[in-house]
DNA sequence: CTCTCGATGCGCT
DNA sequence: GCGCATCGAGAGA
């Protein structure tokens, strides 16, 4: 059976694949290209809320400077240097979340950024959370999926890997030509942080 | 469409 | 106290 790219798919039974721990514990660009048109769900209430992921960024070390984890470990980033395949879920402005999937291996801290996906079960309920916007304005930026979600800081270190609650499935993995790598958005640190093409996106077809 | 700006909580110096 | 890995409203073109 193959691991990674397009065979790791749903499986004879229909049954969708979750992505496992061994995804996520890989260098994080490789896991961040990987991670586009991929499907996050969303278990609440006994329904599924799901979309497909069409834009990430990665966060990678103590020595790239638009990561929280350029100053070391501290309270807030220390998801970030548990094993690949926990969520690392933050504040920011005092009023939105972002979700990161944590990559790599112990120790090392990495992950990607979440930024946009596309609504593919239970759109209604995310325009409801979401204040009913149109559909087009749901999920496309990291703080609108959390909120369309239901994501917030109660499912900071949660494990992604286990299928419940919140995790990442197969999906659909685009051809590489479809994918485009530009800097990262709003970040700070230094020049190289600030062009260094680590934002991947999904062309729309 | 573009640009500007305020909201708002908290982690860290 | 400062500064955010953002969003949405409002103004203007």
């Amino acid at each position: 059976m193959t691991i990674f790219g397009r065979d790791f798919d749903a499986g004879a039974g229909g049954q969708a694949a979750v992505l496992t721990q061994d995804f996520f514990q890989r260098p994080t660009l490789d896991v961040a290209r990987d991670l586009l048109g991929r499907t996050l769900v969303r278990a609440l209430d006994g329904q599924r809320l799901a979309g497909r992921i069409s834009e990430v960024e990665a966060y990678i070390g103590e020595d790239d400077l638009a990561s929280h984890a350029a100053c070391g470990l501290t309270p807030r980033n220390r998801p970030m240097y548990g094993p690949g395949g926990l969520a690392y879920v933050y504040l920011i402005y005092g009023m939105h979340h972002c979700l990161n999937a944590v990559t790599e291996e112990e120790g090392f801290p990495a992950a990607v950024l979440i930024r946009a996906i596309e609504p593919l079960e239970g759109a209604a309920v995310m325009q409801a959370r979401r204040g009913g916007r149109p559909l087009r304005d749901l999920t496309n930026g990291p703080a609108k999926l959390c909120q369309a979600l239901v994501i917030d800081r109660r499912l900071n270190s949660h494990d992604l890997t286990a299928g419940v609650g919140l995790w990442l499935e197969a999906g659909e993995p685009p051809p590489a030509s479809a994918i485009v790598a530009t800097p990262r958005i709003n970040v700070g640190g230094d020049q190289r942080a600030r062009t260094v093409p680590w934002r991947f996106v999904l062309q729309r077809g």
